[in-house]
Formats: structure tokens, C-alpha cells, sequence
RNA sequence: GGCCCCGUGGUCAAGAGGCCUAAGACAUCGCCCUUUCACGGCGGUAACUCGGGUUCGAAUCCCGACGGGGUCACCA
């Protein structure tokens, strides 16, 4: 049997960090078995799902780099083949006419609430259909059987087992003619030859009482495995106080797909000691057997620590074209200084996301005219004229094609010999000359960065404020 | 409230009855390195929710309590 899972989210929001890893376990499970990968847009609300919403999810599982075998598909284009179904059961009881009124519901709700009972339909509609006309509206449900219990093994969970006593006649197809969720999920599965139903631990009470659909339809059950969910950093649920959820705002924030696919396979899931995992060997060593039963909280720190590896070790070249965006991003125009890649390389130690970094490196292609403050009153001394003079007159002497970062760091060690004064002492006015900053990659590296004429340039506008102060 | 699920340091987790005096990682603290900021290196603090069983032996199995979460729609 070949193994296809599927990714089914509904489109009424962009796609969060929780469905983001349940679509990984899920594709991570297809690919460990040579399987294949569907995505499946679940819209069946007409109210709440929007084009935005499509389009969001889309551009998120692209940019982590889950690729889909088949789809996307839509449910909303499937109504006919789900109605055939409705229709096929409603001709020989499987499913049944309710008139039952909103109001009846609710009272009804009301007064078994009222008892301390579970709110349930009492399946009123279940005899008597005769007595209304055809044309009278009405919703379809589902006959569900009233005795036994429905068990499955869930790959995550183990054995659950849930008694059909505790489950109603669920609505299959509304007053307006459409399929419901529920139905749906069911008819798509057993359509599109799903073997493994991957998806989040909200539907485990679903999942009887689709069982149940199945057996109606003569259709085999898949297996189950449903994963837990994903808390805040505080263990409260996950929402948008905690500030970043979705996919794309981890974009924005200047993180790499790597980082995030890695973290979130390793938050639920371990193998061994292993930290950092590669593409293929997430494939080769995921088991969804060792998937863990209890929600994990979101550590953004974690992610954090990911996101510098992944920026330290990954291609440079790799790297600069995510950093790219960000420059855009931040409206840097990067067409008149170093390369990207070399901007890695210089800053892959010192910065936590690509956002920063392209924060860091303002300075390389932009000029300044204020210092940091604090830098200034800290490092600017009595003797920085001089300091700075040396270095400018030593500087200058070093051509075009010599301005790299070796032959830059015998000038400041030479000037602090000359001074007899430590290397801070030269270096770090000369930093905040050059950067505006105290902080910055070695003042040699970053003078390279810079480059010649503008390095030289800066120091002179240094040296004229400090003489002006 | 009914039903379902979960419970190892602050966080993610290893652990499948003896190898547990409980890994590793992130975070945190200290030291070292150091021209800034970082990186890096070394070391420290820190956990089996509780109570009963079963067993020669329990973090691991069973029961209960407590705590947390999910779900009870003509949402998905």
C-alpha cells in the first residue's frame, strides 16, 4: 500500500505555526515512506474562507518548502459529488430530513444544559418524514448507530475508544443546500485514496463520528495520528498576544525556512540527542510513533539559536538571497556596496535573524551624519584626534586593490604601538567613525565592507566634528 | 458539566521495568578568550505532579487524586 497523506486547512486565516508543523509531520511521514502529499482546501464555509486566506497558506507552504504531489483542492468544487452522496443515503436511511427549527434546537439545548446533560440532538427527526412535504426546508443528518463504541488506533495516541452513545445525528448538509465539514473530510479522504490521516488533536472527537460516515459508505477507515498543540512561551494557548503565529510573520521577522522547519520538527519530536537536522534526514529518521502526546510550548529562543546556526553554516550566496529581501524590506538599496554574501559572512556571528542584519549593516551602504551617543561618550578621548589622524594618514596609503581586511589590521596595530596604547583604544574610535556605532563586525573586516573612499571619507567627517566640538 | 486526551528541569526533549546517583539542547548563572558586539571554550543551578498498588526492583505497568488542554454548532 502506498502511503498519501494530506494538509487540509480551511481558509479562514493565514497558516499558523501549529498547522505549519502538522503539515510537516504529515509531508515528512509521505516522504520518510515514498509516499505522496495532497493539499486539500477545506472551504466549505462560504462565510469565512477568503481568496486572501488561500493565497496566504499557498505562499507559506512554499516558502517553507512543503511541496504537494496533488491539489490544491477544493471542496467548494466538489459539491456536486458530495450531494450525489447525501442523496444516495438519503434514499435508503443512512441519512435522514430534519425540519427540527433553530428555536427547537436551542430550547432543546437550553434544557439538557438546564439537566447537567451533554447537548446533543435528540434525533426527533429520525421517524415521521412523511409528514412533511418535499419542498419544506430542511438540513440533512447523519443517522449515526446508537449502540457499541467506535475504537481506532491513532499512531500518536494509542487506542481511543468512544462510546456512539456520546455521539448525535450530525448535520450533513445544511438548509442552503451545502455539505458540512464533517461529511466532507470523509468523502475527500476516502476520494483521494488517503491512507494516513495526519492533522491537529481538535479533531480527535471528530473522528468516530467519522469513522462512522465511513462504515456508512462502505469505505475503508484510514489510520490517525493526531498531534498536540502548540502553546505560547507562557503555556497559555497559542494566539496573538504571544506576537509572532503565522508563517509569514516569521518571514518578516528574519528568519530562514531552514530554522523554522527545523524547530518546530524537533518541538513534539526528538531522535536521541539530535538538534539539527537536515532535509533529508528529518525524512529518513521521522516517526510518528515518536511524536509526542503532550502540547509543546513555543520557545523563541530556541528558534532563535536555530535561525543563528542556520545563518552561520548555510551557502552565503543561500543566505544573502534571503538577506536581499530584507534589505528591500527595510528599504535599503544595496546596488553601491559589498556583496551580500561577504555582509553574511561578516555578521553571521553577530546577528539573530536577517532582519538584523540588515539592520546591522545600514551603514555599509548608507551614509550618517549622527554617532551613537553612548559610543561616543565612552571611546572618544582627549587623544582620539590623533588617533584617528594616524589612521587616515596610514589608510590612505593602502590602493584600491589592497583594501582587504589583512592588509587593514597591521594599520590599527601600528597605530596603537606608535601611541603605545591598547588596540581598543584605537580601534573603537575608529569604529564609531566609520559605522556611527560601537558595534560592529573587527574594524578591519568592516572597513573592507565599507570600503576605501567611503571609510576614508568618514574618518575626515569624524575628524572635522571633533575638532568643531 | 459530559466525553476524550495529556502530565520528566523555566522550555523542547532522551527514556520502551534494572544500564537513572535521570542524557542532550535552548534559556539562565559563573569563569576563560577578546579592539566593540558577538562567536567559541569550560563549569554550575535546575526535573520524573501527588498518593496507593504490582514487582526482588518503577520515571517506565495498574488504579485514584490533583493539575492542564481539547471538544460538545446547519465552524472547520
Amino acid at each position: 500500500m502506498t502511503v498519501k497523506t494530506r494538509f487540509a486547512p480551511s481558509p479562514t486565516g493565514f497558516l499558523h505555526v501549529g498547522g505549519a508543523r502538522t503539515a510537516l509531520y504529515s509531508w515528512l511521514y509521505a516522504r520518510h515512506h515514498n509516499g505522496s502529499f495532497v493539499l486539500r482546501i477545506e472551504d466549505t464555509d462560504l462565510e469565512r474562507s477568503t481568496q486572501q486566506a488561500i493565497d496566504a497558506i499557498i505562499e507559506s507552504m512554499k516558502w517553507l518548502g512543503l511541496s504537494w504531489d496533488e491539489g490544491p483542492f477544493y471542496q467548494t468544487k466538489r459539491f456536486d459529488r458530495y450531494n450525489q452522496l447525501i442523496d444516495e443515503m438519503l434514499a435508503d436511511g443512512r441519512a435522514y430530513r430534519c425540519y427540527c427549527s433553530k428555536e427547537r434546537l436551542e430550547q432543546l439545548r437550553q434544557e439538557q444544559m438546564a439537566r447537567g446533560e451533554k447537548p446533543r440532538y435528540d434525533g426527533h427527526c429520525r421517524c415521521c418524514q412523511e409528514e412533511h412535504s418535499p419542498d419544506e426546508p430542511c438540513c440533512v443528518r447523519f443517522r449515526n448507530p446508537d449502540e457499541g463504541v467506535v475504537h481506532f488506533h491513532d499512531h500518536i495516541r494509542g487506542d481511543v475508544e468512544i462510546a456512539n452513545s456520546e455521539l448525535d445525528d450530525l448535520v450533513i448538509r445544511r438548509t442552503d443546500g451545502s455539505p458540512t465539514y464533517n461529511f466532507c473530510v470523509v468523502v475527500d479522504d476516502y476520494d483521494m485514496g488517503i491512507t494516513h490521516v495526519i492533522r491537529g488533536e481538535d479533531h480527535v472527537n471528530n473522528t468516530p463520528r467519522q469513522i462512522n460516515i465511513y462504515k456508512a459508505l462502505g469505505a475503508q477507515v484510514p489510520e490517525f495520528a493526531h498531534v498536540s498543540m502548540i502553546l505560547g512561551d507562557d503555556g497559555a494557548k497559542l494566539s496573538k498576544r504571544h506576537g509572532a503565529v503565522s508563517v509569514m510573520q516569521y518571514r518578516d521577522d528574519g528568519y530562514l525556512p531552514e530554522a523554522l522547519i527545523n524547530y518546530l520538527v524537533r518541538l513534539g519530536w526528538g531522535s536521541g540527542d539530535q538538534e539539527i537536522f537536515t532535509l533529508d534526514e528529518m525524512i529518513e529518521k521521522f516517526s510518528i510513533d515518536h511524536v509526542s502526546k503532550s502540547a509543546s510550548a513555543f520557545d523563541t529562543n530556541k528558534l532563535k539559536w536555530m535561525n543563528r546556526h542556520y545563518i552561520q553554516t548555510l551557502d552565503p550566496e543561500y543566505v544573502a538571497s534571503h538577506l536581499e529581501w530584507h534589505m528591500k524590506d527595510q528599504g535599503i538599496d544595496c546596488s553601491h556596496g559589498p556583496k551580500l554574501s561577504a555582509v553574511v559572512k561578516a555578521l553571521a556571528e553577530r546577528a539573530e535573524t536577517l532582519k538584523d542584519m540588515a539592520q546591522q549593516s545600514r551603514y555599509m551602504y548608507e551614509d550618517f551624519t549622527e554617532y551613537d551617543a553612548a559610543a561616543v561618550k565612552k571611546w572618544f578621548k582627549a587623544n582620539t584626534g590623533e588617533v584617528l589622524d594616524r589612521c587616515l594618514e596610514k589608510l590612505q596609503q593602502v590602493s584600491q586593490e589592497d583594501w582587504k581586511a589583512e592588509n587593514l589590521h597591521p594599520v590599527v596595530e601600528q597605530v596603537a604601538a606608535e601611541m603605545e596604547i591598547g588596540m581598543g583604544k584605537v580601534g573603537m574610535p575608529l569604529r564609531i567613525a566609520v559605522t556611527g556605532r560601537g558595534v560592529s563586525p573587527g574594524i578591519d573586516v568592516t572597513m573592507e565592507l565599507v570600503g576605501r573612499a567611503r571609510t576614508l571619507e568618514r574618518i575626515r567627517q569624524a575628524r572635522e566634528k571633533l575638532a568643531s566640538a
